[in-house]
DNA sequence: TAGTTCTTTCAAATACTTTTGAAAGTTCCG
DNA sequence: CGGAACTTTCAAAAGTATTTGAAAGAACTA
């Protein structure tokens, strides 16, 4: 039985490296992204062990990070026959995972930010009728800018939902979108 | 001369509590995205010390937060008659702060995971014609395994170039593309 | 040049995040 | 049950990032 396999190839650590990096400036601890990297490049499951080994990490720290991913979805348990320990996979959809996490992070990020500019874009409103004419210039300004963060927010809003869109079928339209690079045209703002 | 604008409104505050907890989200500091917000809501510019009392921070933190947003170009250094210190305003143009923002920041960090992964990719191809079954059998499924991780990552620069693309021309091909939005096919990967 | 006003710097303090590892908790089996 | 095998928890430690404020530095003015 193979039972030696605590230490990664070259590739495997830079690959895991990358990914951790990628993952962390992402939002992310980095030892997510290792962990997950090192399941995705793996033939067959592993143990909560053998990621302690691979990566020099505390069982501690394996296990709350494990369950971090498998709470994002991206890790899955799975049972290998004959044995007793738990065994881990990586999910290997990179779409599905990115939807997943669009869906629960940054749409849930940019939802809230959209209905504080609501808000506070109601709460100026009501000063654009002051009698004060100062206040009231002043009001207008910051209507018009807060409602210029507003539609940037809600452009981003649908940003996501078109990947998450394109995430459930796939290399669609936002995919197709991207290949066909065309020139621009003109104009600034 | 209006010498006590010292304290924020409500919907002022609001706004700037959302962006800076958006940008903080976004990986920059928390302070950064309020100090822009004030300057953005503020009908003419401020000093460092309006922002420092506006926003209860200290002198150094104002310096060295308004002088990273001078050095991402959101926020510009202007010269008010009369005055002898210097006095800031907000770069309203959303899309130009962006773009810049992701061709510095996002760009530079996915074509560092692209070259990354190409090395990993060069590195596991020698692997494939191993004379060991086993280690060609693997060697095959990370290929694979990285490939895709390459194309995403492509596929992400592609995205930011896109959203550049955009910016510059502004509200063009993806915004139009956005506002158009259509219900899916079908099929699941 | 001296004095004033304003800005920057930076070491120390604070606040926040992540990791560790030993102990407590499970589960399974005989 | 009793114990082996494994996992989880969690308080303390380590590691990072941010903020402070006092002192040094500039820039201007008279």
């Amino acid at each position: 039985m193979p039972k030696e396999k605590r230490t990664l190839e070259p590739s495997e650590a830079a690959v895991s490296d990358v990914v951790g990096k990628l993952i962390e400036f992402w939002g992310f601890k980095r030892n997510m992204g290792r962990i997950w990297s090192v399941l995705y490049l793996s033939p067959d499951p592993l143990s909560a062990e053998d990621l302690r080994q691979s990566l020099k990490l505390s069982s501690g720290a394996v296990s709350m990070t494990v369950n971090d991913l498998l709470r994002w979805g991206v890790v899955r348990k799975v049972w290998v026959q004959g044995e007793r320990k738990d065994f881990y996979t990586a999910e290997v959809q990179l779409w599905r995972m990115i939807s997943r996490v669009f869906n629960e992070r940054e749409k849930t990020e940019i939802v809230m930010a959209i209905e504080a500019f609501d808000e506070a874009l109601a709460d100026v409103a009501k000063l654009r009728s002051s009698s004060d004419p100062t206040v009231r210039a002043r009001a207008e300004l910051q209507y018009d800018r807060i409602k210029q963060l507003l539609e940037l927010a809600k452009l981003g809003k649908r940003l996501i939902e078109t990947l998450l869109a394109t995430a459930k079928i796939d290399a669609e339209p936002l995919v197709r979108f991207l290949l066909r690079q065309q020139a621009p045209s003109s104009q600034d703002t």
